[in-house]
DNA sequence: CGTCCGTTTGAACTATGTCAACGTTGGTGG
DNA sequence: CCACCAACGTTGACATAGTTCAAACGGACG
């Protein structure tokens, strides 16, 4: 269960679009970029900067005292992070992709109204989101799980899968054999094809959706 | 898995402040009263209304096609729900006790700048608190989980259990009979004393919290 | 061609779920 | 006021999904 370490940084000053300035949002967060499996910030780091995603794909995770991890998140484009209530963040956060993501300086994320829209926008999507997931991880199957996982991917032809087995399991709460086996006894059932291991094609949408719970 | 349907209502007219007349929110919230176990809307339902807790709890749920139910999460005072992305509740909610809550109209709540901050506020809290609990459901053994619901809990000599065990299960995703044996075994331990089923007292809270996991 | 890392598969184990019986508690009506 | 009832909670015996530990597989890269 260990992290990326190696976080590859970039930094990038931003340009302040014609937009931004109109809406009082002059203060130009920062751009970085990152690698894939890299991370972002820790659990327990000061919550200095509002995080956006402008590119790519990040995780938040949780970690329990005797190291069992918790995915709390899956964040793609136009998602936000990093943001807490007191100083510290509350989970740490490493990229799935390679990545680039703006940091908005946090006193002036504060004073920005357009930003805080969106912010209170992006929240209210998260919290129903989070609340799909709860149920997942309370109620659901592990085979249930991959497949409402699966469905709930970005609808192409052939799916790349981002996420190592290890990564999917931590978000799924199960273990990476379970979540293996999973995927074999899809296969078997002719709901997914693995062209690879990292890539899917769903072949029979309608049985994963049933699985999903979605009627 | 049934859900009470008695919702005995008691609508009030409410009274505007003038703390809440300087704010511009002159647009006074229904204060509604609700008996324990009242449904206070199911999940689908329009939502015409953002919720705000006066007095009381709250839980929201979802459920699946077949019945299995998750509660997603337990409000108190100050906390709100209600609001969805959509039109639609994406949670039913359901009293846990007696309760007094304000209905804020959906449009008014959008203009009132003093209510969106709070609403903010209480956001923010509750994808903190999600994170928390989605680690709880994702990785905790069924003892873990309920040590952690425990110390979760407000820190009184003699704690009176408002939920039901049924109600635990569906929080901590368990059954009702694994809620149930886990309490043995915490008593069995020497780390609560149940006075009454519904009234526990925590004996051992350290060996509650590192159950729980905060060392 | 061989090594390495992530994945898959197998076999045995265990925590939790399931089904069923038995206790408790609080409310109601005689 | 007591006794009975219904709803809720506990316990036991058994079933099973998922974990654990271990070995084999397979693709990527030197």
């Amino acid at each position: 269960m260990q992290i990326a370490t190696d976080t590859q940084r970039h930094e990038t000053t931003f340009q302040p679009t014609s937009a931004s300035v109109a809406a009082g949002t002059a203060k130009r967060p920062r751009l970085q970029s990152f690698a894939a499996h890299a991370e972002v910030f820790a659990e327990g780091d000061a919550a200095t900067a509002v995080w956006e995603i402008v590119e790519g794909a990040v995780m938040l995770y949780k970690l329990l005292p005797d190291g069992r991890r918790q995915v709390v998140e899956l964040l793609g484009p136009g998602d936000f992070f990093g943001f807490g209530i007191g100083d510290e963040t509350d989970c740490g956060a490493e990229t799935v992709t390679a990545a680039r993501i703006h940091a908005h300086d946090r006193r002036s994320a504060e004073e920005s109204a357009e930003l805080q829209l969106r912010l209170m926008a992006h929240l209210r999507r998260r919290v129903r989101l989070i609340h799909e997931h709860t149920v997942l991880l309370g109620r659901k199957s592990a085979l249930e799980r991959l497949a409402t996982f699966l469905v709930g991917l970005p609808a192409e032809e052939v799916i790349e899968l981002a996420l190592t087995r290890q990564e999917i399991a931590d978000y799924l709460g199960l273990t990476i054999e379970t979540v293996s086996r999973s995927f074999s006894e899809l296969r078997r059932r002719g709901a997914i094809v693995l062209d690879r291991q990292d890539r899917v094609r769903l072949t029979d949408r309608e049985a994963l959706e049933e699985l999903a719970g979605f009627y």
